[in-house]
DNA sequence: TTATAATCATATAAAACCAGTAGGAAAGAG
DNA sequence: CTCTTTCCTACTGGTTTTATATGATTATAA
């Protein structure tokens, strides 16, 4: 019941991009060194988040990264699910077709669904923008 | 962030006891018959339902298992973290001592906070007695 | 006594998943 | 061209999952 590091640095690496907004691209090797973490494995992370549309690259010098929309418009869960793929807490809920034979007397399945909706629910009405106010939040504590 | 067989199977076992719940013992050959487990894996998952007490047994003849309580005293999330330890989307949520060097300034360990909350927070609202009335239908007619 | 059934202890193993590491190709700027 | 940075593919070592298999021991009822 955990999600892996590939999820959530993947959040990082977002919630990094939206901190760091100004328009310039931002290279993976800054993002790497403010994270801790290797340059090798931020580059398959942000891979499929490029692939998916969640971020806009440009190679060679003074090449990086930089977020395609506002920091609002990302839920948490969209940036998870690019990684995890479905958040569902079982198989037979991460599907189109409901393969399993004991769907229709699963005297357990109501519960799973109600699991996966309170999950999804939260993941998808949090948002980076969220995420960054909370941040300002805790500086502002840290100055004051 | 999948629940494993055996938190899914363990669920499954304890509803049955608490469906077949007359007073006498179930031998674990029948619970293994109605529900398509192997008996030797189903050894494998009551035996810490049995250690944590959630199971009183009986050897020999006539013998079985049956709940030591109410369906209504369980909580499907007791249930499940018996198997599945505690139900936390992070490693560094689990720990009473919360060891990750980066818990002082991590910007998004709030809202794992906050998704753990959500996820312990449904799973312990349910009841086996829950199950068994499949009051879950209903309520899931209005979540979904 | 005999059959039943939990309990205990391992052992094996395929498969999947996890958390990276590594090497090099392609594109862009100066 | 050179340097930088993205992009792509593969691989590795470790752990976890999901069982299956074998067999011995203990307790109980009829």
């Amino acid at each position: 019941m955990k999600i892996s590091t590939k999820g959530r640095y993947a959040l990082r690496i977002m919630l990094d991009l939206a901190l760091h907004n100004s328009g310039e691209l931002v290279p993976l090797k800054d993002i790497a060194k403010r994270q801790g973490i290797t340059l090798k494995y931020m580059e398959q992370i942000i891979s499929p988040l490029s692939k998916a549309g969640f971020v806009q690259s440009l190679r060679g010098s003074s090449g990086g990264y930089r977020l395609s929309r506002q920091p609002s418009e990302y839920t948490v869960g969209s940036i998870l699910r690019v990684l995890e793929g479905p958040l569902a807490p079982t198989g037979c809920l991460s599907q189109e077709m409901n393969d399993c034979p004991r769907a229709d007397t699963c005297e357990t399945l109501g519960f799973w669904k109600g699991l996966n909706e309170v999950i999804n629910n939260y993941v998808d009405s949090v948002t980076l923008e969220d995420l960054m106010n909370q941040e300002l939040t805790r500086l502002n504590d840290y100055v004051i």
